[in-house]
DNA sequence: GCGGGTTTTGCAGGTTTTTGCACATTATGT
DNA sequence: ACATAATGTGCAAAAACCTGCAAAACCCGC
């Protein structure tokens, strides 16, 4: 096999599986690795590859696999808190939980919306505050320095002697089977009785959470009246949900 | 699985979660734990989380800025600040309200002081979060965006159930012949529990409030035990409260 | 076809990286 | 304060890497 015929090879199987192994595509093409290593680290001078220890990564290894926090996740939250906002009404009693989606929409209400907030995250708190019109109601209790959200049984208790119109919850993981799973227990407890207390419950999700799993179960999915992704509802990920009886936006 | 693989999925569960645990990683990716803690290492050296014992922190979820204006005189509430931290001993429960000395206080407290702090004060709530070592509970109630700080009969009722250390106000005006007085009704009421419920009273306040009065009372110089000003203690302003059994520092 | 020069390849060796394990030490939570 | 879990350190084995070298293959003008 001649060189050039070799490293074209190697370009395709790095293009096609994003990673190559060094010891793997020596025994496919039969060459030793030493003649592997130098096609690699030609290819990496070209910019064809990106060789690291043990074998090369293709360039969009980064992006495709691992699609990169701060461009795709953020626009996804965005689109998941416009759509959030969407059913909140004036004058309603919206309880919201913590997490990043949450302070996302947080963030995305509109200046004219008067209503009233409840929460026991701090992050939440302080946007729902510098709002002008809304209403806050803090739950207190315990903070916990991960969530940045109160915890305990007087939160809990609190929660429970309310009943707002609309729940918001960011969720960890969703799936047909399983339903809303998470992977702290005092969170967990916190969620199940804002589910109890609501009316409505509105899960917020980026789509990587959609058919995952966590150790500790918050709820079924008949619990949950409404899922929100980045994704549009007719989006194949979500047309089980959608069958199983939840408003999918 | 590769060196970088392995990193890179890594940080993509940092960001997904917000936080991962050593061992979970260790037995989903099948490497020793070991190998679990160089990756967090070397990947908290470039930055792309933070490390914390037993696994990591997402980066941005963490550092929730706060926009802090600019504080009236704030160097006397420096110096008012460090006087008031001494008093703070490892473990003990401290009750305090809100305001930007109560603030400027948060932000002065030592990094190895293991205390338990009890606010309404959102702003206050979000420096006790940042401090590593301070236990924080939440008073919950409806939330006052002029102050900033829960209001209310559930706010009064659950101080009321509290027996802190000390007790830490930033008051408004102070007089030796009607006390301590304020503004603002619904404010006075919290302040006014909080003193009831302390073992120690703490006020803190400019010298420029000395001898000035409010419409409304909150309580008398004999309820208060300690007055923190930034004058030194022999000042001549500060004798007659000195005088009438209030420990000037 | 043939000799000189170049490129490519494999190999030997020594070096560096990576990884897991054992051990003492340090946090953490009850 | 104590038990448990997580950490840091040193070490050793395996894998990957680099360097230099020489044989083989290749190219090219004659």
């Amino acid at each position: 096999m001649l060189k050039r015929e070799r490293q074209a090879y190697i370009v395709h199987q790095v293009n096609l599986h994003n990673k190559v192994l060094s010891n793997t595509l020596s025994s496919e093409i039969e060459v030793s690795e030493d003649t592997i290593r130098r096609d690699l680290q030609e290819l990496d001078e070209k910019g064809k590859l990106i060789k690291v220890h043990g074998g090369a990564l293709s360039h969009a290894f980064n992006d495709i696999t691992y699609p990169s926090k701060k461009i795709y996740s953020q626009d996804s939250k965005k689109i998941i808190a416009e759509k959030a906002v969407r059913l909140i009404k004036d004058g309603m009693f919206v309880l919201t939980g913590g997490g990043t989606t949450i302070i996302e929409m947080a963030r995305s209400l509109p200046v004219n919306l008067s209503a009233t907030f409840i929460s026991g995250s701090i992050p939440a708190i302080v946007e729902y505050m510098h709002h002008p019109l809304i209403e806050v109601i803090v739950i207190g209790d315990k903070l916990s320095k991960n969530s940045k959200i109160t915890l305990g049984a007087d939160a809990t208790a609190r929660i429970k002697t309310l009943k707002p119109d609309l729940c918001f919850l960011g969720i960890n993981a969703i799936d047909i089977q399983h339903g809303i799973t998470d992977s702290d227990w005092d969170v967990v407890q916190i969620k199940q009785s804002m589910i109890e207390a609501s009316q409505k419950v509105v899960c917020l999700t980026i789509s990587e959470k959609i058919n995952t799993m966590q150790p500790v179960k918050v709820c079924d999915l008949n619990n949950i009246d409404i899922l929100i992704t980045e994704l549009p509802k007719e989006h194949a990920l979500l047309q089980p949900y959608a069958a199983a009886g939840i408003t999918v936006i």
